[in-house]
DNA sequence: AAAAATAGTATGATTTTTCATATAAATTAT
DNA sequence: ATAATTTATATGAAAAATCATACTATTTTT
């Protein structure tokens, strides 16, 4: 196998393979997202609502990697351009649900259209074998991960 | 398979699953990291020159992952606390070098160690099959995500 | 039914990170 | 050899993200 295989730490070192295959993976599609005018948080909240509508922002939060206190604010900002709506939960009138407005949905639909195509594009790049792993293997790992993660909702799950 | 596969666009989103199990499997460990009153940020940088001292600013912001101007002021402050220390190299003036000090190399050597406990742990609560099968497909991303990237120096190889 | 504890959100202050650009050295072109 | 271009780093200003904490509503305890 050549020289593929360097041994220095980081290059087998779980965590830094995780963070570094996010930030280039992503680097591409989210500049494509920056060039329509959001920020990458916004198209989490994008993706995450069209995924399960009407959430708190506390969980909101949660699924789209931001902090609580983020979340609010970009929940704000995105409710002065249109995208989302704050309704109030009636059963608890502490709680704050957002969900997207029509315009909203639209934009949300046609950027996970987007990342569709881009994704299929970047595993398309990947080995055959590679490409089929990955997924699992990450999925595997969210769902032990989440498993350990008491207090907190789960991200790959439903709000039950 | 019961429920586990939930038909949600990000749970089935390559770069989601990335950033979502960056963020959940560092948690911890970044936690440690911080009680010892390092940033996450400089934890990389330490890791990074264990594996390959006296390394351009340039090059190890791209290893470090992250911008070479806040990679700048970190070295500074890094550089301040008696981490690192900053070389000019013969060769071509503009250039800034960095290398470990032994106190830095001392506490580099000692994260690393506990790096590799804790993922030992972590990789423990995986199925077996899932555990090996991870880190080889994050390197084979990584591996053609450097490929399509030229340009920039790869994150996976040496420096020439 | 108070009192105490907890949960959900918001906000000021601070820290972190990015962006644009300046500066300086090396390289390439004329 | 000079001019133009590119490469490497630094820095002020701006934007993004975090932290601590306040505030309010619900739940639990006594």
């Amino acid at each position: 196998m050549s020289d593929s295989g360097d041994k220095t730490f980081v290059s087998n070192y779980l965590l830094y393979l995780l963070a570094a295959s996010s930030e280039l993976a992503s680097e591409q599609f989210h500049q494509q997202i920056r060039d329509q005018g959001l920020r990458v948080p916004e198209w989490r909240v994008l993706a995450c609502l069209v995924d399960n509508d009407n959430m708190m922002i506390t969980h909101l939060a949660r699924l789209s990697l931001m902090e609580q206190s983020r979340m609010t604010r970009i929940a704000d900002q995105m409710t002065q351009n249109g995208l989302l709506e704050r309704c109030e939960d009636s059963n608890d009138k502490r709680r704050v649900r957002v969900r997207l407005t029509n315009k909203g949905r639209k934009i949300a639909i046609d950027l996970v259209g987007q990342a569709q195509i881009h994704e299929k594009k970047l595993l398309s790049t990947l080995k055959d074998t590679d490409a089929s792993h990955i997924k699992h293997a990450l999925q595997a790992l969210l769902q032990t991960l989440d498993e350990n993660t008491n207090e907190l909702p789960p991200v790959l799950k439903r709000e039950a």
